[in-house]
DNA sequence: TTGTTTGTTGAACGAATGTTCATAAAAGCA
DNA sequence: TGCTTTTATGAACATTCGTTCAACAAACAA
């Protein structure tokens, strides 16, 4: 009945996401976009809306990868909570540190453009912090229960710790010269932890 | 013999670092510049060059005010080391509380735009850094040679957690919704010297 | 074959970008 | 009052931005 595309519109987000993880909303034209995603002008915007639409629908394929593989992490693990909470810790850094464009987290940058970017983008960049909080903090619940962590450290503020250790070492991730801070970071961070 | 400058360049400097420290180099358009500062394009060309010199004297500017806060606050603070680090903390974490645009570190913004920048401007982030580690590193050891500090925690790690933990914490002040976290951090944060 | 439907192409649009330049204006000195 | 020097103005520049659209192509049904 009708014309087949002659592209994957899953791969050409994918590619897509990339480039705007990378150099960001307001740093990311057009023509770029067309380029990586090996299609036209025309074909993008029948394809995707427009260019607001696009991030937007990067974003949340990012953020569905990375909640995939935090829930997986935690499925697949055999460990106690603690040693559970580590290693997911060290898998979140690990990715990012064998990117070798430096692409930190794309929540994190876009957080940083927050001035940009339009009231949807902004809800799912903070509804992913706190997702991730809660995460962290159900872990440490269970963690504490076990007796791996003093039932008198306050929950809520070591969840808070941890979250805002991974975005700090995501900024310095970001530059290849202040990589050996963040690993010096991490490694304080997870002997924090009891 | 001359025509003397209708306007003062360093007050003119100073309001192109406040929009640029909000909106970001790539997110700023020469426009809003000439409007902010008061100044038409010919004259900011004549008197800044281009926009990477007007963005790089820009961040000169806030990371010279940020060192002379810093500096005097320690050199005025009659305070044990410990007591110093602390409120020093709360002296660089309240600044950043107290601004109603939520413009977070200027550094820190530079810093997720790095892929957009000049190697001079790279330099001066990556030193900034550097500095306000020499300078939390310095107390430390003060504050270990005072008992204060467990001469067994390893003075660089700690430093790299606070520098690290307040880079996290002026990302999440840059939205007022995630501003609780990096008050429970800083609680957190605080807690945790000894 | 023809008709219908959907996908592809890339030239073209108006608006915005960073920057320049010819002209006008203001000050002190002759 | 000229004359010289520095500054101020804003129209104009080429380029790039995000976006649109008319023309063309490929598939299937009739």
């Amino acid at each position: 009945m009708a014309r087949p595309k002659s592209f994957d519109p899953d791969v050409a987000l994918h590619q897509a996401m990339n480039v705007f993880w990378r150099n960001g909303y307001v740093g990311t034209p057009m023509p770029q976009l067309t380029k990586a995603m090996g299609i036209h002008p025309g074909n993008l915007y029948t394809n995707f809306g427009n260019k607001e639409n696009l991030f937007f629908r990067s974003l949340l394929l990012y953020q569905k990868g990375q909640r995939i593989r935090m829930v997986n992490h935690i499925k697949n693990s055999t460990d106690d909570p603690l040693t559970c909470i580590k290693s997911l810790i060290q898998n979140i850094v690990l990715q990012a540190k064998e990117d070798s464009d430096c692409k930190g987290c794309f929540t994190v940058n876009t957080f940083l453009e927050i001035n940009h970017h339009t009231d949807r983008v902004k809800e799912k960049v903070v509804s992913y912090f706190s997702e991730m909080k809660t995460t962290f903090l159900n872990l440490i619940l269970q963690a504490q229960k076990y007796g791996q962590i003093s039932v008198y450290r306050e929950a809520d503020g070591l969840t808070a710790m941890i979250v805002n250790a991974l975005v700090g070492i995501h900024v310095m991730l970001r530059h290849p010269q202040t990589v050996d801070q963040s690993e010096l970071m991490l490694s304080e961070l997870l002997e924090n932890l009891r």
